[in-house]
DNA sequence: ACCTGAACACCGTTCAAGT
DNA sequence: ACCTGAACACCGTTCAAGT
């Protein structure tokens, strides 16, 4: 007879790491909103107490969830590149993972201080300190990238959710009427530009902004002057 | 005998416009979370249901709510400055708008294509074509300066729901020597400045990000090449 | 130790019933 | 027309009870 020292290893058994597994799945396919105690329960063939045994809540399991996609990130930096091209490697890789996982993108703009947020801004702080910034600046500077990239994060995240609703474009197109409803604006060039909200390219803007910002940066570093007013 | 026209105009009658007010109030006092049917109808002393008479639902409500707090602010716009002053002045105004409601940030975060946010974007937009930016770059660089905006605006309610719920600093630290755990960091001069997140002076910060980004746009616009990459 | 699923304390929203 | 508040369909979380 065998001996039995398996311990009964179903391999359906249950474990943090596969419950992450399975939220992440509901979420893409679903949402944020999609994700409940019911759902990840009956998609794991378990009762729904049966997940709080091994992840303390849905915002910690949400945070573990973020936390993974986001150390993938990170953990694919190429170092031998130059500190700007690090930079924008950086920032491309998470807009990517966000593009690829919207509610990562929310779950980033609402929760910042997460740990795997923080890596990323040492990251983007010692890269442009070899660029030249000096080191009481560091920290505004670092600061500006991440903001940017959260406020893009959030607002792709927005998008989705919208799509998922109704039709984008649509809803933009009646956004914009009812703005132009009460005011005189069809002498403002924009308007003929905003509809392009619902079918541009998100990546080519994302980067633009990241390239305004890189180039401010560069000419305040070399300036020597951060803290003055520009022009 | 008195012409019973008065129609029985009780002061505490209800309506849109009350019911906005007092729930601005509870946000104000108590965050997004605390604004629920239940405790907003307490504090007008009626049934739950005769909320949804007058605002349709709960977020139409929040986004009603948001919606004034911003126009407050395009309301004010001061059109005789220069241009860069202007945007200046509007981006300072929704600031310090979510500075005084925080949850403002984390709506306006959520759901980024507002009627208020887009005014807003449209009022850049004109100023930035006035500063010299061409015609094709308008919509990204407005975006920029929105997203970054929308960025601070989301860390910024997330930074006042984490004191409401913990001492901010001791999370902070916690967080960061947590961080430096799993990590040789302690070359990295950032970290010594990282525990500034917990008592620096946002407003301060906002603006170096928002003088670096203007820099990069009157760079770049001066150069006359937004799509080319920097250096 | 791990899992179950009924139960609890919420939530937004609806709606028959009142005035 | 406006308001009431019980009822409904959810939600995250807990916990006695099972294995």
């Amino acid at each position: 007879m065998e001996e039995a020292r398996t311990k009964a290893r179903r391999s359906d058994a249950l474990s943090k790491d596969r419950i992450v597994r399975a939220a992440i799945e509901i979420l893409d396919s679903s949402g944020e909103s999609g994700l409940t105690t019911r759902s990840l329960a009956a998609s794991l063939h378990t009762g729904s107490g049966a997940i709080f045994h091994h992840v303390g809540s849905r915002d910690q399991l949400l945070r573990t969830a973020v936390g993974g996609v986001v150390a993938d990130v990170t953990a694919g930096i190429a170092t031998e590149t130059t500190p700007q091209e690090s930079i924008r490697s950086l920032m491309m890789g998470v807009f990517d993972a966000i593009r690829a996982h919207p509610w990562v993108g929310a779950q980033l703009a609402r929760e910042p201080w997460q740990a795997a947020l923080l890596e990323i801004f040492l990251e983007i702080g010692s890269r442009l300190q070899t660029l030249g910034v000096v080191e009481v600046d560091l920290f505004d500077t670092a600061s500006t990238l991440l903001s940017y990239l959260l406020g893009v994060a959030g607002q792709h995240a927005a998008g989705v959710t919208l799509s998922r609703q109704t039709d984008r474009k649509a809803f933009l197109s009646a956004a914009v009427e009812d703005w132009l409803g009460h005011r005189e604006a069809l002498n403002n060039p924009l308007v003929r530009h905003v509809t392009r909200l619902a079918d541009h390219d998100d990546r080519a803007q994302f980067i633009t902004g990241l390239e305004i910002i890189l180039d401010g940066i560069t000419v305040r570093s070399g300036r020597g002057a951060l803290h003055s007013p520009s022009i």
